[in-house]
DNA sequence: GGCATAATTCGCCACACAACGAAATGGAGG
DNA sequence: CCTCCATTTCGTTGTGTGGCGAATTATGCC
Protein backbone atom coordinates (compact mmCIF):
# COMPACT_ATOMS: atom_id res chain seq x y z
CA UNK A 1 0.00 0.00 0.00
CA UNK A 2 2.86 2.26 0.35
CA UNK A 3 4.27 1.90 -1.82
CA UNK A 4 1.56 2.07 -4.00
CA UNK A 5 0.42 4.96 -2.24
CA UNK A 6 3.60 6.89 -3.22
CA UNK A 7 3.59 6.54 -7.12
CA UNK A 8 -0.08 8.12 -6.69
CA UNK A 9 1.19 10.86 -4.89
CA UNK A 10 3.63 10.92 -7.37
CA UNK A 11 1.20 11.18 -9.99
CA UNK A 12 -1.35 13.51 -8.74
CA UNK A 13 0.99 16.63 -9.99
CA UNK A 14 0.36 18.07 -13.37
CA UNK A 15 4.59 19.05 -13.33
CA UNK A 16 5.47 15.49 -12.92
CA UNK A 17 3.69 13.60 -15.34
CA UNK A 18 4.32 16.21 -17.93
CA UNK A 19 7.85 15.24 -17.04
CA UNK A 20 7.21 11.51 -16.96
CA UNK A 21 5.73 12.18 -20.53
CA UNK A 22 8.64 14.10 -21.74
CA UNK A 23 10.78 11.32 -20.81
CA UNK A 24 8.74 8.55 -22.94
CA UNK A 25 11.23 8.32 -25.59
CA UNK A 26 14.78 10.25 -24.53
CA UNK A 27 16.57 10.95 -21.18
CA UNK A 28 16.92 14.87 -20.28
CA UNK A 29 19.08 16.60 -17.81
CA UNK A 30 18.02 18.65 -15.46
CA UNK A 31 18.35 21.99 -17.47
CA UNK A 32 16.30 20.45 -20.31
CA UNK A 33 13.45 19.73 -18.35
CA UNK A 34 13.46 23.01 -16.22
CA UNK A 35 13.28 24.94 -19.76
CA UNK A 36 10.18 22.52 -20.57
CA UNK A 37 8.23 23.39 -17.38
CA UNK A 38 9.38 26.87 -17.04
CA UNK A 39 9.91 26.77 -13.27
CA UNK A 40 12.80 27.12 -10.88
CA UNK A 41 15.33 24.43 -10.80
CA UNK A 42 15.11 23.85 -7.32
CA UNK A 43 11.51 23.16 -7.43
CA UNK A 44 12.55 20.79 -11.02
CA UNK A 45 14.80 19.22 -8.65
CA UNK A 46 12.16 18.20 -5.60
CA UNK A 47 9.39 17.08 -8.63
CA UNK A 48 12.57 14.74 -9.90
CA UNK A 49 13.56 13.90 -6.53
CA UNK A 50 9.62 12.48 -5.82
CA UNK A 51 9.90 10.61 -8.92
CA UNK A 52 12.79 8.96 -8.28
CA UNK A 53 11.78 7.98 -4.74
CA UNK A 54 8.51 6.30 -6.46
CA UNK A 55 10.64 4.48 -8.85
CA UNK A 56 9.10 5.99 -12.14
CA UNK A 57 12.35 7.22 -13.61
CA UNK A 58 16.25 6.54 -12.73
CA UNK A 59 19.02 8.92 -12.99
CA UNK A 60 22.46 8.97 -14.53
CA UNK A 61 25.08 11.98 -13.97
CA UNK A 62 27.81 12.69 -16.81
CA UNK A 63 30.06 15.13 -16.34
CA UNK A 64 28.48 18.21 -14.69
CA UNK A 65 24.85 17.19 -16.02
CA UNK A 66 22.23 15.02 -14.09
CA UNK A 67 19.93 12.65 -16.83
CA UNK A 68 16.81 11.55 -15.84
CA UNK A 69 14.94 8.43 -17.87
CA UNK A 70 12.22 5.87 -17.51
CA UNK A 71 13.78 3.05 -15.73
CA UNK A 72 15.46 0.20 -17.41
CA UNK A 73 13.91 -2.39 -15.40
CA UNK A 74 10.45 -0.82 -14.22
CA UNK A 75 8.92 -2.98 -11.25
CA UNK A 76 5.40 -4.16 -12.14
CA UNK A 77 3.76 -0.79 -10.46
CA UNK A 78 5.93 1.48 -12.73
CA UNK A 79 4.95 -0.57 -16.10
CA UNK A 80 1.82 -0.49 -15.39
CA UNK A 81 1.79 3.28 -14.59
CA UNK A 82 3.58 4.48 -17.30
CA UNK A 83 2.04 2.39 -19.29
CA UNK A 84 -1.19 4.20 -18.30
CA UNK A 85 0.63 8.00 -19.16
CA UNK A 86 0.93 6.71 -22.78
CA UNK A 87 -3.17 7.55 -23.24
CA UNK A 88 -2.07 10.63 -22.99
CA UNK A 89 0.08 11.16 -26.09
CA UNK A 90 -2.33 13.05 -27.92
CA UNK A 91 -3.17 15.57 -25.01
CA UNK A 92 -3.12 18.89 -25.64
CA UNK A 93 0.06 19.86 -23.27
CA UNK A 94 2.05 16.60 -23.94
CA UNK A 95 2.02 17.76 -27.46
CA UNK A 96 3.10 21.17 -26.76
CA UNK A 97 5.78 20.15 -24.35
CA UNK A 98 6.93 17.60 -27.14
CA UNK A 99 7.08 20.34 -29.68
CA UNK A 100 8.58 22.61 -27.09
CA UNK A 101 11.29 19.70 -25.71
CA UNK A 102 12.12 19.06 -29.18
CA UNK A 103 13.67 22.64 -29.98
CA UNK A 104 15.03 22.82 -26.42
CA UNK A 105 17.34 19.89 -27.40
CA UNK A 106 18.78 22.20 -30.37
CA UNK A 107 20.03 24.41 -27.96
CA UNK A 108 23.62 23.70 -27.12
CA UNK A 109 23.52 22.53 -23.42
CA UNK A 110 26.32 25.40 -22.55
CA UNK A 111 24.28 28.08 -23.58
CA UNK A 112 20.59 26.62 -21.99
CA UNK A 113 22.21 26.31 -18.55
CA UNK A 114 23.64 29.85 -19.04
CA UNK A 115 20.50 31.31 -19.90
CA UNK A 116 18.58 29.54 -17.10
CA UNK A 117 21.44 30.85 -15.08
CA UNK A 118 20.90 34.55 -15.79
CA UNK A 119 17.19 34.52 -15.61
CA UNK A 120 16.75 32.93 -12.42
CA UNK A 121 18.28 31.04 -9.75
CA UNK B 1 -5.32 16.03 -18.83
CA UNK B 2 -7.44 17.43 -16.78
CA UNK B 3 -9.26 14.33 -16.84
CA UNK B 4 -6.35 12.78 -15.94
CA UNK B 5 -5.71 14.69 -13.20
CA UNK B 6 -8.51 14.43 -11.87
CA UNK B 7 -7.87 10.62 -11.80
CA UNK B 8 -4.65 10.94 -10.10
CA UNK B 9 -5.41 13.03 -7.41
CA UNK B 10 -8.63 11.37 -6.26
CA UNK B 11 -6.31 8.09 -5.84
CA UNK B 12 -3.98 9.92 -4.02
CA UNK B 13 -5.84 9.36 -0.96
CA UNK B 14 -5.19 6.34 0.69
CA UNK B 15 -8.88 6.39 2.22
CA UNK B 16 -10.03 6.72 -1.13
CA UNK B 17 -8.46 4.01 -2.50
CA UNK B 18 -9.82 1.49 0.42
CA UNK B 19 -12.89 2.49 -0.38
CA UNK B 20 -12.06 1.68 -4.35
CA UNK B 21 -10.83 -1.89 -2.86
CA UNK B 22 -13.84 -2.60 -0.72
CA UNK B 23 -15.63 -1.85 -3.88
CA UNK B 24 -14.47 -3.95 -5.49
CA UNK B 25 -16.89 -7.07 -5.57
CA UNK B 26 -20.02 -5.38 -3.87
CA UNK B 27 -21.79 -2.04 -3.93
CA UNK B 28 -21.92 -0.40 -0.09
CA UNK B 29 -23.84 2.22 1.42
CA UNK B 30 -22.01 5.42 2.81
CA UNK B 31 -22.91 4.35 6.30
CA UNK B 32 -21.24 1.00 5.90
CA UNK B 33 -18.38 2.97 4.47
CA UNK B 34 -17.96 5.19 7.18
CA UNK B 35 -17.91 2.27 9.70
CA UNK B 36 -14.89 0.36 7.88
CA UNK B 37 -13.09 3.80 7.72
CA UNK B 38 -13.65 4.74 11.21
CA UNK B 39 -14.28 8.26 10.28
CA UNK B 40 -16.29 10.96 10.21
CA UNK B 41 -19.79 10.66 7.92
CA UNK B 42 -18.70 14.10 6.91
CA UNK B 43 -15.58 12.97 5.72
CA UNK B 44 -16.25 9.92 3.92
CA UNK B 45 -19.31 11.74 2.08
CA UNK B 46 -16.72 14.38 0.70
CA UNK B 47 -14.27 11.61 0.06
CA UNK B 48 -17.15 9.92 -2.14
CA UNK B 49 -17.62 12.69 -3.94
CA UNK B 50 -14.12 13.06 -5.32
CA UNK B 51 -14.60 9.76 -6.50
CA UNK B 52 -17.41 10.37 -8.28
CA UNK B 53 -15.87 13.60 -9.95
CA UNK B 54 -13.16 11.15 -11.05
CA UNK B 55 -15.66 8.91 -12.35
CA UNK B 56 -14.56 5.75 -10.79
CA UNK B 57 -17.35 4.94 -8.70
CA UNK B 58 -21.46 5.54 -9.44
CA UNK B 59 -24.02 6.02 -7.03
CA UNK B 60 -27.54 4.57 -6.70
CA UNK B 61 -30.20 5.91 -4.02
CA UNK B 62 -32.44 3.58 -2.57
CA UNK B 63 -35.06 4.83 0.13
CA UNK B 64 -32.82 6.74 2.78
CA UNK B 65 -29.73 4.65 2.05
CA UNK B 66 -27.06 6.11 -0.83
CA UNK B 67 -25.42 3.25 -2.52
CA UNK B 68 -21.82 3.06 -4.36
CA UNK B 69 -19.97 1.17 -6.24
CA UNK B 70 -17.56 0.68 -9.16
CA UNK B 71 -19.14 2.05 -12.41
CA UNK B 72 -21.08 -0.26 -14.73
CA UNK B 73 -19.83 1.23 -17.84
CA UNK B 74 -16.63 2.70 -16.88
CA UNK B 75 -14.38 5.25 -19.48
CA UNK B 76 -10.97 3.97 -20.55
CA UNK B 77 -9.39 6.04 -17.92
CA UNK B 78 -11.49 4.00 -14.98
CA UNK B 79 -10.87 0.82 -16.71
CA UNK B 80 -7.38 0.51 -16.12
CA UNK B 81 -6.93 2.52 -12.99
CA UNK B 82 -9.46 0.19 -11.37
CA UNK B 83 -7.12 -2.60 -13.31
CA UNK B 84 -4.11 -0.74 -11.46
CA UNK B 85 -6.11 -1.00 -7.88
CA UNK B 86 -6.67 -5.01 -8.28
CA UNK B 87 -3.01 -5.57 -8.19
CA UNK B 88 -3.77 -4.39 -4.29
CA UNK B 89 -5.83 -7.40 -3.43
CA UNK B 90 -3.28 -8.82 -1.03
CA UNK B 91 -2.37 -5.60 0.62
CA UNK B 92 -2.40 -6.05 4.81
CA UNK B 93 -4.55 -3.14 5.10
CA UNK B 94 -7.01 -3.85 1.89
CA UNK B 95 -7.17 -7.51 3.18
CA UNK B 96 -8.42 -6.95 7.15
CA UNK B 97 -11.07 -4.20 5.31
CA UNK B 98 -12.54 -6.60 3.37
CA UNK B 99 -12.90 -8.62 6.75
CA UNK B 100 -14.32 -5.63 8.36
CA UNK B 101 -16.55 -5.36 5.54
CA UNK B 102 -17.68 -9.02 6.21
CA UNK B 103 -18.45 -8.50 9.29
CA UNK B 104 -20.12 -4.83 8.85
CA UNK B 105 -22.46 -7.18 6.16
CA UNK B 106 -24.07 -8.92 8.84
CA UNK B 107 -24.98 -5.80 11.52
CA UNK B 108 -28.59 -4.93 10.08
CA UNK B 109 -28.43 -1.44 8.41
CA UNK B 110 -30.56 0.57 10.67
CA UNK B 111 -28.65 -0.49 14.10
CA UNK B 112 -25.49 0.50 12.13
CA UNK B 113 -26.68 4.05 11.46
CA UNK B 114 -27.76 4.28 14.85
CA UNK B 115 -24.31 3.22 16.36
CA UNK B 116 -22.58 5.80 13.79
CA UNK B 117 -24.84 8.40 15.11
CA UNK B 118 -24.93 8.00 18.44
CA UNK B 119 -20.76 7.66 18.27
CA UNK B 120 -20.57 10.43 16.15
CA UNK B 121 -21.87 13.50 13.90
C1' DG C 1 -47.84 17.81 7.07
C1' DG C 2 -44.52 16.89 10.58
C1' DC C 3 -40.94 13.94 12.58
C1' DA C 4 -36.89 10.89 12.33
C1' DT C 5 -32.70 10.18 10.17
C1' DA C 6 -29.09 9.13 6.14
C1' DA C 7 -26.37 11.87 3.62
C1' DT C 8 -24.42 16.18 2.13
C1' DT C 9 -22.84 20.89 2.59
C1' DC C 10 -20.62 24.44 5.27
C1' DG C 11 -17.20 26.60 8.20
C1' DC C 12 -13.23 25.92 10.43
C1' DC C 13 -8.54 24.19 11.73
C1' DA C 14 -4.21 21.71 11.15
C1' DC C 15 -1.06 20.01 8.19
C1' DA C 16 0.92 18.82 3.60
C1' DC C 17 2.91 20.45 -0.38
C1' DA C 18 4.40 23.34 -4.45
C1' DA C 19 6.89 27.29 -5.44
C1' DC C 20 10.74 30.51 -4.89
C1' DG C 21 15.54 32.33 -3.78
C1' DA C 22 19.66 31.65 -1.22
C1' DA C 23 23.07 28.68 0.31
C1' DA C 24 25.44 24.24 0.03
C1' DT C 25 27.27 20.32 -2.61
C1' DG C 26 30.22 18.05 -5.64
C1' DG C 27 32.51 17.18 -10.04
C1' DA C 28 35.55 18.90 -13.96
C1' DG C 29 39.14 21.68 -15.56
C1' DG C 30 42.66 24.80 -14.95
C1' DC D 1 43.82 23.18 -4.60
C1' DC D 2 40.94 26.61 -6.48
C1' DT D 3 37.27 28.07 -9.44
C1' DC D 4 33.24 27.33 -11.97
C1' DC D 5 28.78 25.86 -12.36
C1' DA D 6 24.83 22.19 -12.68
C1' DT D 7 22.23 20.42 -9.32
C1' DT D 8 20.46 19.75 -4.76
C1' DT D 9 19.22 21.14 -0.12
C1' DC D 10 17.33 24.49 3.02
C1' DG D 11 14.17 27.88 4.78
C1' DT D 12 10.12 30.42 3.91
C1' DT D 13 5.57 31.49 2.08
C1' DG D 14 1.06 30.81 0.13
C1' DT D 15 -2.29 27.49 -1.34
C1' DG D 16 -4.55 23.00 -1.22
C1' DT D 17 -6.51 19.22 1.25
C1' DG D 18 -8.17 16.08 4.96
C1' DG D 19 -10.34 16.04 9.13
C1' DC D 20 -14.22 17.32 12.38
C1' DG D 21 -18.83 19.05 14.13
C1' DA D 22 -22.88 21.82 13.11
C1' DA D 23 -26.29 23.01 10.01
C1' DT D 24 -28.89 21.70 5.94
C1' DT D 25 -31.14 18.71 2.69
C1' DA D 26 -33.86 14.96 1.34
C1' DT D 27 -36.50 10.82 2.07
C1' DG D 28 -39.55 7.44 4.42
C1' DC D 29 -42.91 6.80 8.02
C1' DC D 30 -46.55 8.02 11.14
Amino acid sequence: MFEFMTAMKALADANRVRVLCALRDRELCVCQITEMLGLASSTVSKHLSILRQARLIQDRKEARWMYYRRPDRPNALAEQVLALLDTLTDDEQVQTDCERVERILCIDKEELCRKLTHKKN
